[in-house]
DNA sequence: CTGAAAGCGCTTACAG
DNA sequence: CTGAAAGCGCTTACAG
């Protein structure tokens, strides 16, 4: 048996199926339909176990009820620098807001090369949790051509007007600098992964601005690689501020002995939504989820029409202390 | 300016619509084009920066090329017994067969009360993630009347005939008492909760099995809840199989003394991909990232028209030792 | 190698 | 309160 279409309700409810269409769509325009009729309708769907065609419909209205997600890579949705429950988080956040707005998601998958344009066809319009964007800027212009509403999560295009929620990355940079400086600490480091240039650029921004305030110079050697950690000896350096956790792990499991005796670590890392970060790490923190939610929420809008100016909005950090920061008399 | 269509670049290429579809689905049939006309084609088509209507494409093929996911509930995508590596996993499995195959993944959402037909009219097959099933059998016949290809991961309806891949769930709870029994541990009992009773169903039959062969009953008393440490000591239990990992930690936390001088505590929990279970138990482990991306792969080949048969397929589970293992001399 | 035409299943003015 | 009809944007036999 082929599919069962409007046109088999209307006919064995006896119905044109402009009037089956209008009773199987109660909420839209009101429209006063005789009971009887609604009754024959409702029956003969049931019945015949009526299951619109979501594709007909979202030809017909141009809407699909549903958003896409696009990460840089696919492996965006499974391997994130901060620990397994970056990914949690972060589907908590877009469920929430799908939910609310009773949107489906669909995660976008197609080639690593993101030169290759996605086939959008489907979906109202695009989250974007990409942290390459600065490595890949041709990405935010072909979105921008595709004629739907786009807004950026976690990182944006730095020279584009658009819609973007993210942490405020240099506030984060300069938030952790001043905390170590506080503490005593003068020859503070920044480790980091030479990828994701948007986030951690500006991470490492905020940290050069709050020593040069300070009036510390911040040479080259004080910027280290996670594997770097010989740089600390040679430099002297008595704290880091670590681009995100799993930098700090990586780091701390070098120099084991040192933390927190002779070297403190500060982490900047999304907090999760008991606004815990690691109980193992000083850090501060962005909050991940709350991000992510009014994000997918902010792009529902958009999608339905709400006029909303393009901005960048940015979250303010915070500080949370722990055991890897130590005061240092000097 | 409106939407472009084939129409468009059909016209600007001076074309009919027929032969630009032609051009601009490459793969599908052979049918011979001049270079001429396909240059004009693709000229016309990106000068435009067409792109396809997924939804009009949907309507007329009939497919998609998207899966859905179905949860117990939304929740089910980022709150998971087992810890947050849970869902990366579910996520890594999905997303890995949807890419090789070119499939989008739609996470869909819809109402708790899962008594509410969902929509389900977006997608070529379901893909579903559901612990729940055994409370909610109503479920299954829904998604059974769809239409569409159905493959159920991890739980799956017992009663049914149906694609399912799922642990060996009651030879997860045999071998768990098995090691627990070869260990010199008598009294052994098995912690869950009441929820989810089909996989946990499951488990307890298995660790009921097992000790039925051993010879040795299994009172009600000795399946606890895992706030039930109370009955440990009435019971004087050694040993404790745990229906997951979650289970454990909490029942560790009551009882903390004891773990693992009076008290040998089994998990019962899902490998990740590097095939670890959690490094601070002794645990049974099933493949979690594997069985999900070979149903999502099955899912595709049964939407794309392979012929499978119909069947359940359980993964034999695997002991790994680990720090709440204590042999226990009787 | 190319084109005219049908039709996938809806929704929505428009006309009663 | 209800129906006839157009049209969303494609793909694919069918006919040249």
């Amino acid at each position: 048996m082929s599919r069962i279409a409007l046109t088999d309700v209307a006919r064995q409810a006896g119905v044109s199926t402009s009037t089956a269409s209008r009773v199987l769509n109660k909420s839209q325009v009101t429209v006063p339909i005789s009971e009887h009729t609604r009754t024959r309708v409702e029956t003969a769907a049931s019945e015949l176990g009526y299951r619109p065609s979501a594709a007909a419909r979202a030809l017909r209205t141009g809407q699909t009820r549903t958003f896409g997600v696009l990460g840089n890579s696919p492996q965006a949705f499974w391997l994130w620098s901060e620990g397994n429950d970056f990914t949690s988080e972060m589907m908590r956040g877009m469920m929430q807001a799908a939910i609310e707005h009773s949107y489906h998601l669909t995660l976008l998958t197609g080639e690593t090369a993101a030169d290759r344009i996605p086939d959008f066809g489907m979906v109202d319009g695009i989250l974007v949790l990409n942290r390459d964007l600065s490595e890949t800027p041709h990405i935010a212009e072909t979105l921008a051509g595709s004629g739907k509403p786009v807004l950026y999560l976690l990182d944006y295009p730095e020279t584009q007007t658009c819609h973007a929620l993210a942490p405020d990355d240099i506030a984060m940079g300069q938030l952790a600098t001043q905390t170590l400086l506080q503490a005593g600490h003068q020859r503070i480091g920044f480790a980091r992964t030479a990828n994701w240039d948007g986030i951690f650029g500006r991470r490492e921004r905020g940290w050069q601005q709050a020593m040069q305030v300070a009036g510390i110079e911040t040479p080259a050697t004080w910027s280290i690689e996670p594997d770097g950690a010989a740089a600390i000896d040679e430099e002297n350096l008595t704290a880091l501020v670590c681009a995100n956790s799993h930098i700090a792990r990586a780091i701390r499991k070098q120099v084991s002995a040192k933390v927190p005796a002779d070297l403190s670590l500060l982490t900047l890392v999304h907090a999760d939504t008991q606004g815990h970060p690691p109980a193992d790490l000083a850090a501060v923190t962005f909050p991940l989820a709350e991000i992510v939610h009014t994000g997918a929420d902010r792009l529902i809008r958009l999608i339905q029409g709400e006029t909303i100016e393009p901005q960048k909005q940015l979250y303010t950090p915070q500080y949370t202390s722990g055991p890897t920061l130590k005061e240092h008399l000097s």
